[in-house]
DNA sequence: CGGGGCCTTGATGCTGTTCAAATAGAGTGG
DNA sequence: CCACTCTATTTGAACAGCATCAAGGCCCCG
């Protein structure tokens, strides 16, 4: 069982065509970027900073979508309304497309890199999936953890997101995260400095781990 | 909680197009249309039939990603190879274009219509991953059995795979699938003729139990 | 130094899994 | 058409993992 780690960042020439064609904008932690059934009239690169996406049921329920980090994109719908909201877990800046700009413009490379970009977030997505149909609580953990390190180029990590972030990233409660996170440190595979810092010590063991 | 049936055929042109570009292939029952880590060459639409697409484990454990129908599109790959075995349920038809040909072709009507596909399938595996992460078991079969009848245009509906693909799909066990089938049965919201026929009896009471 | 989140830990219970066995159904050969 | 076999499905009982409920601790910031 290995879920290979799917980057996604937008590639960069389509950073600089999109920045042509959008609107940049900057948007405080505790923000909404967009609302969930908002119109989706717009597409968002983020160029800095972290974002969360988020579904929220009638019964108080939540999931969080994903996470998104610099160079990724986000906000892309095939219908009229966003079916997740957006808001930023830091300050950040973001360049806003309006969708029918897109669908107009003639550059093969244009839409050649967005269609690459949604398979992208479509690949992470099944990971997701599967994580959810199929990992236990534990291995969850782990394969989070190692994701984030991941995408911050390094062995260890600092946790944009809070507990209950995680826990509805995972489809877990946050004391399962918590006990987890407690369990692969006492393991000896991480190592926290704080709640929010972390460096992994035992790599190819948390891999096996994070099946 | 709701979750929007999201439909994601291909548009009927499309289907016209590819069927210029691509080569028509027939699988029976129990054959392997492309293998888990495969070369992607190919992009398919299915002509006719009903399809299963599953990622397995080492150690085992098994999660069907969708089950696609006449004019859906699968095996869309942002790497050079299948991240998930697809294999038909029933005898069918496929159209089989190559990847190459499409990244050549300068159709706009072609391009938007697999990048329409694209979001599509992302909008399913998002839905299918918030079942995932926040359903509880009996939530997970009605929402299904409520799919399945949706796409079969009625009422009711014929299910093309057994409870094991069914649990597979659903992160579940197979006997917990067949439990909370008979508990739907015995509060009368469906009704099964035998393990593969059923008519959904109190559409609306198994839409609010869906969530 | 004190207040308020956020995080951790403990005790208990429920949901879904596991293991085991019975039943129903489909396919086959007589 | 019936008997037989093999597989799929259902059901039951015990168990495990994660959730829930409830404190307690930590840390940031005034």
């Amino acid at each position: 069982m290995s879920l290979a780690y799917v980057p996604y960042a937008a590639p960069v020439a389509l950073g600089d065509a999109m920045d042509r064609l959008g609107v940049r904008m900057t948007f405080a932690k505790g923000e909404e970027i967009f609302g969930q059934d908002e119109d989706a009239d717009l597409i968002y690169v983020l160029v800095e900073g972290v974002v969360r996406t988020t579904r929220f049921f009638s019964d108080g329920r939540r999931q969080i979508g994903d996470f998104y980090y610099s160079g990724d994109f986000f906000g892309l719908e095939t219908g009229p309304a966003h079916r997740f909201c957006a808001e930023p877990l830091t300050d950040c800046v973001v360049l806003a497309v309006k969708r029918s700009i897109l669908r107009n413009v003639d550059d093969r490379q244009i839409s050649g890199a967005i269609w690459e970009a949604t398979r992208r977030e479509l690949e992470r997505t099944q990971e997701h999936m599967l994580m959810l149909g199929r990992k236990s609580a534990c291995e969850r953990v782990a394969s989070f953890l190692m994701e984030v390190a991941h995408r911050q180029e390094g062995a260890g990590g600092s946790l944009p997101m809070g507990r209950q972030d995680m826990a509805d990233y995972l489809g877990l409660t946050i004391e399962t995260v918590s006990r987890m996170v407690s369990q692969l440190q006492a393991s000896g595979f991480v190592a926290f400095d704080n709640a929010r810092t972390f460096r992994v010590t035992r790599w190819d063991a948390l891999e096996r781990l994070a099946a």
